[in-house]
DNA sequence: CGCGAAACCTACCACTTGGTTAATTCTTCA
DNA sequence: TGAAGAATTAACCAAGTGGTAGGTTTCGCG
């Protein structure tokens, strides 16, 4: 049935396969406490290895995080975020870049460990010496200047063409996108951070939602 | 000159003096790295004693947190949030509210270090377990409820009356705020928090700037 | 199978954590 | 001034931290 050297999806060695493992635990644990309040140990212990076990697969604490982080947006860049991290591929049209925002936030909403890692990292990581903090700067930099290129398109082809600033708008959605966690997280029933989102653009002029797109 | 017992302004006791001082430097070193990453032995240092000495005025980390987050609203409770979180005083008017809204942030500009404290731990409180998590939610629904008052009696008052959901709006706006922060402690000359915040209120046809209301 | 390498563990290190105790110094005010 | 009480300390504790050293098991491949 497999040929080999016919199908390259050969079974993960094991050290593959609890370094992602330990990733996985990682991501579930700093979810929950943030990065200075978990241990290398309860990371460990929940990945099924002695912690010792664990720096054998990674340099230390802080690599494990940036590690998570690079992990996370790679996942992110298979048909969510393209350009945004990975440099390369091809730019995405405007109605795309938003939709795929959007998605990020549906998918979050159904994922709140993930949601609650950025927001503790994002908050820790303002302090300059903080391992994540490069990583963050550059991160909403990209983000905020894909998103302002693609309102900048939508905001001029718009019939009556909408003046604002497409650098402020795309700094007011992502904030949005960020602040809507913080109080989902709290309070899940309390916000429906879709929706919220799709007001907001709607209130710009842009309705990102394809099947509400008729004509256009 | 001063007449004993005709100011009451008698210079506080030692304790209390050290009592602030701790207060102070908790806040300083809480606002750089969150309260997990912050050491008792940390603060009593940056207020000049020992960590035994700190014990003496604050039963344990925890208390010491809580006592700093109710200070923090006691003082913005002074003429910014009389009813949000002091309850009583009069309920003021939605003009009011939002113009108080835009007053915290505004004064919040002026203090990384307090919007790092709050940024840190209304992510961290997202744990249940948290010890500050019940006063955030406590301090969302508040600031939320109070907000969606004034929006509501001042989409139902506007020309032609706006029809959002001012509980949805509500949302969006306290949202902004914080995501604002988020971005602006990164990189704090990539965002004006006041004027994004302005933008959004007068998106939904509502401007809370006083000295731009000429013809209401 | 057999053997080298990768994976993993036990035991340890030096250090930090929040918190306690008991003794000592400093304030306060009658 | 003097004594009660508040303020502060040094010394200590048990528990936990990230990280290391060195040995043992397990894997994977020729």
């Amino acid at each position: 049935m497999s040929h080999p050297g016919d199908t390259p999806v050969r079974r993960p060695s094991k050290g593959e396969r609890t370094r992602t493992r330990i990733l996985e635990s990682a991501s579930a644990l700093f979810s929950r406490s943030g990065f200075h309040a978990v241990s290398l140990r309860d990371i460990a212990a929940h990945a099924g290895l002695t912690h010792a076990g664990l720096l054998h697969h990674f340099p230390g604490k802080e690599a494990l995080l940036l590690e998570l982080l690079g992990h996370r947006d790679r996942a992110d860049a298979q048909g969510l975020f393209p350009t945004a991290l990975d440099a390369d591929a091809p730019e995405p049209s405007p109605e795309q870049w938003l939709s795929r925002l959007l998605d990020v936030v549906a998918r979050n909403s159904t994922t709140p460990g993930l949601v609650a890692l950025y927001a503790n990292l994002s908050a820790e990581a303002a302090d300059p010496e903080h391992p994540a903090h490069d990583y963050f700067v550059h991160r909403y930099r990209v983000v905020r200047e894909g998103t302002a290129r693609a309102l900048g398109a939508l905001f001029a082809a718009a019939d009556p063409p909408v003046t604002d600033d497409p650098d402020a708008v795309a700094v007011q959605l992502i904030a949005l996108m960020d602040g809507l966690q913080t109080q989902w997280l709290l309070e899940p029933d309390a916000v429906d951070m879709p929706a919220q989102l799709r007001a907001l653009l709607r209130r710009y002029g842009v309705d990102p939602d394809p099947a509400a797109r008729v004509s256009a």
